[in-house]
DNA sequence: AAGAACCAACTTTTT
DNA sequence: GTTGGTTCTT
């Protein structure tokens, strides 16, 4: 029965022959539950002849479904990659795109983004003359996701107890969406059970598209996500799922360690397999990961098997306390160095941390210490003004009821339109922005009507030729509305980062004209982007959030600001459950790890920059104290370049050549983390992030 | 309506 | 250390 069911230990191979019911694999950290995905994938197709893309599976990020792709292809020899290894969202989008018409969507709907959504529900809480402290677009966002991701309007009576009008401002909100013709993240996924739920023969259609059903990371799904694969299994068997509820790190967006359980009532007769092994970590590593969850408390925690390994004892874990969050990064960077001299490769090494902001001192003592690194978290690229104002136009052209991309470029640059000209073009709104700024053109100042003959003409000129040649449109679009001009007056400090952010939105258009995908489909693929899908095979020290290293694993693992506020996180203080999660999250910083794990914290750590804190070790440090080994922090040593001249890396120091994409060739003056100095051949000194440079 | 100048309040985690 | 908001001036 062929080499698909090598490599697979006895349960595996069960799993992946099991069929006769609904199949829950129940596993802890690096058991292969992934595994048993892929190769189920492969003998669905190999052995019983399923087409891959009569197959469904999905998975948490993108980039799992890039590699899932990338092995089924691989072992199937497949020509083309399937087309329906993908993640719940991306799913949806791709389900509504077909059929948005039959829930009342153009099919040219938007996606919001987490910072449209607020947007809009500023204007409706400034519009409704209610009170802005009290309806803080943050909170009441938490508030309706929570509602959309229960599928339980109860909620809303819960707040509405406090907040009065919340009621009717989600009815604005969801209003003001589709007058838009947008949808949120929630929308993305509710709508699918809408869809299938109100149109039989459109669900039908769905199922008979899919033979097999599988999913990965299950204990991270929500309630809809649940209810879509209801609805596509339907009363079929034909579905497996696998997942750890112990490491359960979404419940701030509607998952909970308990629903992998109640997957057993909605699909009846489940058969439940469990894996037992590790084959990740060293046995020391595997012995505290599982001492941190034995721990926590819930139901759910012996239906999982305790892990076990015939792997090495491996070293103690490391604890290293160091004085200053400064020293934290440095301590870091130095140790790095250590292990590359015993052998490792920067890609074998992951920093990781509870909350996004500890990367910037690491960022510094990495740049000061040449070592390549790759931060994956923060401000995504597809989040930073300069990219949305381009894409906003871009959106706009195509979908001119976008209120919120409207709002953005109307007066981008400034063409003297504010509040009172707003309201008069609003006056003839009747189908869609453009159409009311048509009719109401003749009521304008002259000024503005002056202004606004180039934004005519830039739409004009995208909805014609974007689609098919986005990148010309795109710098079209710059030069006309004098971009460059704007980011330059308008952010003095950093323009030259800005501008090369946008020089690099251009080369993914035009990487999108040559592979023949449309403006549409962009679009939707950025706004569904993860944090993750950035990675890069390059030689490099991975920095990112625990959420951004779910499923990966790495040789060796610095966790750092293991404090009391940081991690566990100051807000899960008082709450039993969010504290509960924190101890989940650690588990699975942990078990990410092969061979070393590196505790780190600070005992004095400066909050925004200015005042210093003393904090203290968290208190899951104690769990774990009989495998772990307190080092005394080695002495600084002030240079570094008898390090770095010593050492083979991509990294930039001082003299380094370098090429930048848009300042061309250049030499390195100075370095000041994470900037540098450099002096170009043809624009002379400039002070730029070092990351947008290259080492020649 | 735009721009300067000043202030406040942040930072979980992210599709 | 940033981002966004407010207030004042032009
Ligand atoms: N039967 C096996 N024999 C040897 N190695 C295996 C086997 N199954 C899985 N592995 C390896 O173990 C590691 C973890 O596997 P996998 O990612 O599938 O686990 P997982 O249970 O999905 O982990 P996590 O819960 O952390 O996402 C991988 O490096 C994988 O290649």
């Amino acid at each position: 029965m062929s080499d698909i069911l090598e490599g697979l230990n006895e349960s595996q191979k069960e799993a992946v022959l099991y069929f006769s019911s609904p199949l829950l694999v129940l596993a802890g950290a690096g058991s292969g539950k992934t595994r048993v995905i892929t190769h189920k994938i492969m003998f669905l197709n190999k052995e019983l002849g399923i087409p891959v893309n009569r197959i469904l599976a999905i998975t948490f990020t993108n980039k799992a479904a890039k590699e899932m792709k990338e092995r089924v292809v691989n072992a199937l020899n497949l020509e083309e990659e399937p087309q329906w290894i993908t993640t719940f969202h991306s799913l949806s989008a791709k389900i509504l795109r077909y059929e948005a018409e039959n829930i009342g969507y153009g099919k040219d709907f938007v996606i919001y983004d987490e910072e449209d959504s607020k947007k809009l529900i500023k204007d409706i809480v400034e519009e409704s003359n209610l009170d802005k402290d009290l309806y803080k677009p943050d909170r009441v966002k938490n508030i309706i996701s929570q509602i959309k991701q229960n599928l339980d309007e109860s909620v809303l009576d819960f707040y509405a107890m406090q907040l009065p009008h919340i009621k009717a401002i989600y009815q604005k909100y969801q209003e003001g969406l589709i007058f838009s013709n947008a949808m949120d993240f929630d929308d993305l996924l509710l709508n699918v059970v809408k869809l299938f739920t109100e149109n039989e023969d459109i669900k039908q259609k769905w199922q008979n598209k899919f033979d097999y059903i599988l999913v990965d990371e299950y204990q991270d799904t929500n309630k809809i996500q649940h209810q879509i694969l209801k609805l596509l299994v339907g009363n079929r068997d034909c579905i497996t799922v696998v997942g750890d509820p112990q490491q359960c790190i979404y419940t701030w967006r509607g998952a909970h360690p308990e629903n992998i359980l109640s997957f057993e009532e909605d699909f009846p007769n489940t058969k439940i397999i469990k894996l037992e092994r590790n084959y990740r970590s060293t046995q020391k590593i595997l012995e505290a990961a599982n001492k941190v969850i034995s721990h926590s408390k819930g139901r759910w925690k012996e239906k999982v098997l305790k892990l076990w390994t015939d792997k090495n004892k491996g070293e103690d874990l490391k604890l290293v306390k160091l004085e200053s969050d400064k020293q934290e990064a440095a301590f870091i960077a130095y140790q790095i160095k250590e292990l590359i001299k015993q052998g490792y490769k920067y890609s074998d090494i992951a920093v990781l941390m509870r909350m996004s902001f500890l990367s910037r001192n690491i960022e510094e003592a990495f740049v000061r210490m040449s070592i390549p690194y790759q931060i994956i978290a923060g401000l995504k690229f597809y989040e930073r003004a300069e990219i949305k104002d381009i894409l906003a136009y871009l959106r706009f052209a195509f979908n001119p009821k976008d209120t919120q991309a409207f709002k953005r470029i109307i007066n981008l640059p400034s063409r003297g339109i504010g509040k009172s000209t707003l309201n008069k073009i609003q006056k003839s709104y009747v189908e869609d922005w453009y159409q009311a700024l048509k009719d109401s053109y003749e009521t304008l100042s002259k000024k503005v009507k002056y202004n606004l003959q180039t934004f005519f003409e830039v739409i004009d000129f995208i909805k014609k030729y974007g689609n098919e040649k986005p990148a010309e449109t795109a710098k079209y679009l710059y030069d006309s509305i004098d971009y460059e001009e704007y980011l330059i007056s308008k952010y003095p400090k950093d323009y030259e980062d800005r501008i090369a952010n946008v020089q690099e939105l251009f080369t993914a258009f035009e990487e999108i004209e040559k592979r023949g995908k449309t403006l549409q489909e962009f679009l939707e693929e950025t706004s569904l982007e993860q944090a993750q899908d950035n990675i890069e095979d390059s030689n490099s020290v991975k920095v990112m959030t625990v959420h951004a290293s779910k499923g990966l694993e790495y040789p060796v693992v610095f966790i750092a600001g293991v404090e009391d506020g940081i991690f566990p996180s100051g807000r899960a203080f008082e709450d039993v459950e969010q504290m509960e999660e924190e101890r989940r999250l650690f588990y699975v910083a942990i078990t990410r790890a092969k061979e070393h794990v590196y505790l780190t914290l600070a005992k004095y750590r400066s909050s925004f920059g200015n005042s210093f804190n003393e904090t203290k070790p968290s208190r899951f440090i104690k769990d774990i104290k009989e495998y772990l080994k307190v080092l005394s922090s080695k002495p600084k040593k002030k240079t570094d370049n008898s390090l770095s001249a010593t050492s083979t890396n991509t990294g930039i120091r001082v003299g380094s050549l370098v090429k930048h994409e848009v300042f061309g060739k250049g030499v390195v003056k100075e370095l000041k983390p994470p900037k540098a100095k450099v002096i170009f051949e043809k624009v002379g000194e400039k002070e730029l992030l070092t990351k947008f440079l290259k080492a020649i």
